[in-house]
DNA sequence: GTGAAAGCGCTAACAA
DNA sequence: TTGTTAGCGCTTTCAC
């Protein structure tokens, strides 16, 4: 009693048919692409759908289909009050992209730990998704074990180190980022190298660590324990831990930094100590988001990797997607660029991607 | 075929209602809250209902009903390959949290300008959305009439500054915030001070501009237009402009930076120009997804607005829910904290947020 | 090549 | 207080 005449609101398949003189499912099967039907009529649906500007209710088709043309995003929060990685940001922006590409759409989720499973259990049971990115994998994630358990098709954005469970991820190199940057301050003639990293328990700190202890170990070096720090990517982290290492004995002369929230925790300690980053002291900062290797500390410019984030999103929901329509095909691992990688355990692959490899 | 009896996958109001010996009505009824329903069925259905791990088919459902449950962001991006502004993450986190709450599910869409009309009457005509939060608003913005003529509900993060017309808002108060640290920077003997601004097409920067102006004016100083820059929230940006400026003859000695990423390249600029932040300069910077006020250049420190974006995230979407429910209630302007203000232009508003103000 | 009719899982009149 | 029935707008057998 609401729409009707006022403006062409939303016009469904029973008014399109009628005005066409065909039946329902004749319509339908011309706007699907069946092919049993005449070139003839198809084209006079297509038109009447366009200038009708027909759009299938997408709840009915999904009720008749049973496909909720639906991807779940759930993005895990430590804490309500705790800042969002923009890293999600950008991922989320690329996926969308392919989702609009294939007429599915993007719903988002934030979801502390302990509800976790929850959420997943009930977006499924609701019928919410046909399908689900994986967000922040830990070193060890019983999500894994929890999807397949429920048969929700996934993709994790990031690796899951300790499993032998197969599955599909795509994953920024960190490993290979961190060790290369290490390279570079050790190249410089730093001996004393600060890592202010991630939490530990989450995958992709665990190999930016391993990354740069593979480059201290290759060129001899030890690593100090007291120079290695790892906690939530917050302002707070970096100050303190910088405050505390500049303070101490064996104070570095150059800091690593994964994120740049933390660099301005880290920043703040260093101007705060008298010293002058690029003069005194040198800093990397390592941020996806912004995929930003600070240069301050007359360390060159690396070539910017800005948007591989949208990309690994973009490639991610292209694999999600390929998965749920065709269930027996999976990646082989494979290196996109130096810095992205994606795979999984088994299977043959046919992915137009390897262009770009 | 598929499902059955593998596990015990997605019970259905049918099946639930077997069990019980009842009639989908009244199990239906029972669940939904229905008052004419026995307090003895309804504990018994209540109970049959979560040991079988029962959720309505959320299609289904939304079927029946014509309501989506489903409010959408439509993220606008100037080009694909623009980094998305942390802020959003940040409100869109709020916001999914009030929807959780109802009830409500969260859909997500990055648009580019010119798509953006259609992607409105899309979404609206798959019937995928019952409102939608729309995110920066420019001073004059074609979005207003165009939901205006679609009858879809929505609520603006940020305001639109040049319209007649009637709608409910929330937003940072930027103007104020500006103006703050403006004089923050005047009472600290500045008198050449450089606004590194987002582009004043949009609200939050023109209204930064005018808080930056107000407090130039009130204290007697004449502003200077080349120390005005206005442009998309990048680090080059920043670099760039901070490097003309500084090299000019009217360099400044301090700068008000909107958000944090344009901030990278403004230090770069300066320490690429010799000087030392704390020193010989002063910055401000302000971003509302960190929200910090950065106090490098013994700024004193600024209170901590952390998580103030989020908490208009949750505000918008309750005005927007609240809307969708009851449409003949709308906010008075009202002042949340000092720094958040809600609001429409008419009627009575029965909010429990006055506690806030 | 096209149409009639049943059904996806739920809600909501209308009866009883 | 409970049940019967008719849709919501689409897809999909099955006949023609």
């Amino acid at each position: 009693m609401r729409n009707a005449e006022v403006s062409c609101q939303a016009m469904n398949l029973k008014q399109l048919s009628e005005n066409l003189g065909l039946s329902q499912t004749t319509v339908s099967r011309a706007l699907n692409g069946y092919p049993e039907v005449s070139e003839s009529t198809r084209k006079r649906v297509e038109l009447a759908a366009q200038q009708g500007n027909y759009r299938p209710n997408m709840r009915a088709m999904s009720l008749a289909t049973g496909k909720a043309m639906t991807i779940g995003h759930i993005i895990p929060v430590a804490t309500q009050s705790d800042v969002v990685n923009p890293v999600f940001a950008e991922f989320v922006a690329g996926a969308s992209q392919t989702y609009s590409q294939f007429g599915y759409e993007l719903m988002l989720r934030f979801a502390e730990s302990k509800d976790e499973e929850s959420t997943y259990r009930s977006i499924v049971a609701k019928h919410a998704v046909d399908g689900v990115i994986v967000h922040s994998p830990m070193r060890e994630d019983s999500r894994l074990a929890l999807l397949k358990e429920i048969g929700l098709p996934f993709v994790v954005h990031g690796r899951v180190c300790d499993t032998n469970e197969e599955y599909n991820w795509i994953d920024m190199n960190n490993r290979s980022a961190f060790k290369q940057a290490t390279q570079l301050l050790i190249d410089l003639g730093h001996k004393n190298i600060a890592l202010v990293n991630g939490q530990e328990s989450l995958s992709f700190a665990w190999l930016r660590r391993l990354g740069f202890l593979d480059a201290l170990h290759e060129n001899g070096l030890t690593h100090n324990p007291s120079l290695m720090a790892s906690d939530e990517l917050t302002e707070t982290h970096g100050y303190q831990t910088a405050t505390k290492m500049l303070a101490s004995d064996h104070a570095p002369s150059a800091f690593l930094v994964s994120s740049y929230v933390v660099a301005l925790g880290v920043r703040h300690a260093i101007s705060q100590a008298g010293l002058a980053i690029g003069k005194d002291i040198s800093v990397i900062i390592h941020d996806d988001a912004l995929s930003y290797f600070d240069n301050s500390g007359a360390v060159p410019q690396f070539t910017s990797t800005r948007s591989s984030v949208r990309e690994a999103g973009i490639l991610a929901a292209e694999m999600l997607l390929k998965q749920i329509d065709e269930p027996e095909l999976y990646p082989q691992t494979k290196l996109l660029k130096s810095h992205l990688i994606m795979g999984s355990s088994t299977g043959p692959y046919r992915a137009q991607l390897s262009t770009l490899v």
